[in-house]
DNA sequence: CGCATGTTTGACTCGAATCAACCACAGTGG
DNA sequence: CCACTGTGGTTGATTCGAGTCAAACATGCG
């Protein structure tokens, strides 16, 4: 790979901590590629690999059944995916497709597990990301379990103005499909719950989101930190 | 603890692969309880002070949000829960309640993760465990996302068949309206379900369930490894 | 027996998916 | 410059799945 990236991964809280020497060792087996808008990466039900760590652009975590489909997860620069199945050596749950043309270090399921067997920091930082990962699903769940459509879309809005340094706007990282189906409804439904969302301040336009009563959609929105906050 | 109980907490994965020593640390720090039925262990929002391990009995773990309440999973012996928010040091997600009278070993948050760092094996472990109840998680949230209700009982019902011995009969392991809550319905829902599934070969007698048409009820299902499959 | 708990049934409401049409906009090519 | 087209988004009408409320029913227990 580019010796050029190799700062930027190294200053991923999963490879941050680890022996120069297992950081090495993965390096020299991973590969780096880039790949265009919409590929498939992988598809749920293959046998896990890679773990796969997108550097650059975006890939959107699905799955398929019952002739169904639905967002899972977005993940953005830096961040892994399918952590848990290389680790258990199992079929990946997820498929994964790009959203943007994205740089991707692919490493080997083998020596990934190698390196965790040898390095007890990289083991450590491995049960972090992990529990991190387990927990983020749990919040989703939740959201899905308690709350309704509204609901979820008037959280994650007022997560997203969070994130985006809360000046009363925020703009929408993906498109409004995407969206949706990440919050576990159909696009139709989407646009119905924005205009849901009107009396309580918010407005829309295109992928730019102003929300002019925050005190108003907090009181609907309710939202939990056992939910809405990634840190904890 | 009783040291009758040691060999049966050996013998969980958990701790089967783990140094005697830090074996012996953590049991000698370890709390053993016997709680009555209906007990709240634990409560969403809480600090992480202890690892719980289910010996006997059978735990509920939910959560609340907006005034509704769900359930999200059954823990039977032997089985932990809670160990993300442990290794973390973060708040619990869930709450948890025993739903019958429970034999509970409770190891202190420090002492397990002080384990965890002192042996590589445990650690590993640790890691086994967590991937595996991510994976859960991932597999409930997609049945949620993408299946309807009476699809997800049907599924449901052949996974406690195939578990029972795969006999036509199997006997529901939780009250209906936990059942409901788990399957992410409301009581009224699931009685109707099992009414929707009744052309489906399915009759109910009580926590008895007897299938007399494996074939229409696993088109219907469209069973999915990937989701049901509790083993990978 | 009387009471409590858990379950079922029925009527109704509500949230959400579906189907279809329409709109806005960007990109293309005449 | 303007029609043509494809895409993403919105709107409306309708259907459907699921929740709510209330009442009936079953079961087990003191």
């Amino acid at each position: 790979m580019r010796s050029a990236d190799l700062p930027e991964v190294r200053s991923l809280h999963l490879f941050q901590t680890m022996k120069e020497e297992t950081f090495d060792s993965i390096v020299k087996a991973a590969y780096f590629q880039t790949f265009p808008d919409h590929v498939v990466l992988i598809e749920e039900g293959e046998p896990a690999d890679f773990l796969y760590v997108v550097i650059e652009g975006r890939v959107e975590l699905f799955a398929h059944a019952n002739g169904r489909e639905t967002s899972l997860a977005m993940v953005s620069p830096i961040g892994t995916f399918i952590l848990a199945a290389v680790l258990k050596d199992a079929p990946y749950l997820m498929s994964a497709r790009t959203c943007q043309r994205s740089r991707i270090l692919m490493i080997p399921a083998e020596d990934l597990r190698a390196a965790v067997d040898q390095d007890k920091a990289f083991a450590a930082a491995i049960i972090r990301e992990l529990a991190s990962c387990y927990r983020a699903v749990v919040k989703d769940h939740k959201s899905l379990k308690l709350r309704t459509g509204v609901e979820r879309l008037a959280n994650r809005l007022l997560r997203y103005h969070h994130d985006q340094g809360g000046n009363g706007s925020l703009s929408l990282p993906y498109d409004k499909r995407t969206l949706a189906s990440l919050l576990g409804m159909t696009p139709e439904n989407l646009s119905r719950a924005f205009n849901t969302l009107k009396p309580y301040g918010v407005t829309v336009d295109g992928g730019t989101v102003r929300l002019h009563d925050l005190v108003a959609l907090e009181t609907l929105a309710k939202p939990n930190s056992l939910i809405d906050d990634r840190r904890i």
